[in-house]
DNA sequence: ACCCAGGCGACGA
DNA sequence: TCGTCGCATGGG
């Protein structure tokens, strides 16, 4: 494997967190190795990942790459000044100030897809390990034992059967619908990067299986759809006691990172929230 | 053992 | 249109 070390760079100000980014719920394919730094799969391309105070280590890439980390870990947004607007609002600035160094990653549409129909009443813990054995099972091996995420025209000529490896539970048939549509185009996952945010939620809901929940996650992770806010369990207890009259107006072009923000402070600290107890 | 999870579809009122 | 229920599975 390619040793050499690149650095993306990010002004310090911006107050990065990889470790925040990669474990706030975004993702499934990161898992940090013993010695820090986090190996992970995007698009084919293997990586380990680590940061310094100046920005983002890479580790492994090809070379001519670096742009395409540069998209995926969205470099090209100034989040220093998305938390200024966001924190005209004293609540989010408190949710915010909890772990302003995520950044909403720019993930694949499909895998982001896919990830967040098995995430359906599900854990995170528990997701991970689906992902990774749909990646074992029908992934093509990029190095020793690292497996690239199925094409949905792999996967749709598959049946429940063959999914029972992964131990997905009801959720067998969901991949395999969505597997099936995208890769006959009744879904063309290229038109909703720009349809209109409604016509992308339905276009999205005509899989069974995903319905306002899991489009609202794959329009916001896998087509930084910035405006999309993912209502999950936790984000419900969250609002209820944190915003009992709905997002902020000052959040409403972020509402995605505001989001994050949100989900990552309930999930760290659930005693915050009484009707939890 | 027990509760619940980044929900959704089916069904009945 | 809205509330309720079953769903497969296993991490904590």
């Amino acid at each position: 494997m390619n040793s050499t070390i690149c650095r993306l760079a990010i002004p310090v100000e911006e107050g990065f967190s990889l470790a925040d980014t990669l474990n706030c719920g975004q993702c499934f394919r990161w898992n940090q190795t013993e010695s820090g730094w986090f190996e992970g799969v995007v698009e084919g391309r293997f990586c380990c990942v680590s940061q310094d105070d100046y920005g983002i280590l890479l580790q492994g890439i090809a070379d001519g790459e670096e742009d395409f980390w540069r998209d995926y870990f969205d470099l090209a947004t100034n989040y220093a000044n998305i938390r200024t607007k966001l924190c005209k609002d004293k609540t989010l600035a408190k949710a915010a100030e909890f772990a302003p160094g995520i950044r909403v990653l720019r993930q694949h549409p499909w895998e982001t897809l896919c990830s967040f129909i098995i995430s359906q009443n599900n854990h995170l813990a528990r997701i991970k390990g689906i992902v990774a054995r749909l990646c074992e099972c029908f992934g093509d091996e990029i190095t020793n034992g690292v497996y690239s995420f199925p094409a949905p025209e792999r996967l749709a000529v598959l049946s429940e059967e063959d999914l029972a490896p992964l131990r997905s539970g009801f959720r067998a048939k969901y991949i395999l619908d969505a597997a099936r549509k995208v890769s006959t185009g009744e879904v063309v996952l290229a038109d909703i990067k720009t349809m209109p945010l409604d016509d992308a939620r339905a276009a999205l809901q005509k899989i069974h299986g995903v319905g306002p929940k899991v489009a609202e996650c794959a329009l916001l992770y896998g087509f930084a759809r910035m405006e999309c806010f993912p209502m999950d369990v936790w984000m419900k207890r969250a609002m209820k006691y944190l915003f009992p009259n709905g997002l902020p107006q000052c959040a409403k072009e972020n509402a995605g990172i505001a989001q994050q923000y949100i989900f990552h402070y309930a999930r760290m600290c659930p005693d915050a929230f009484p009707e939890k107890m």
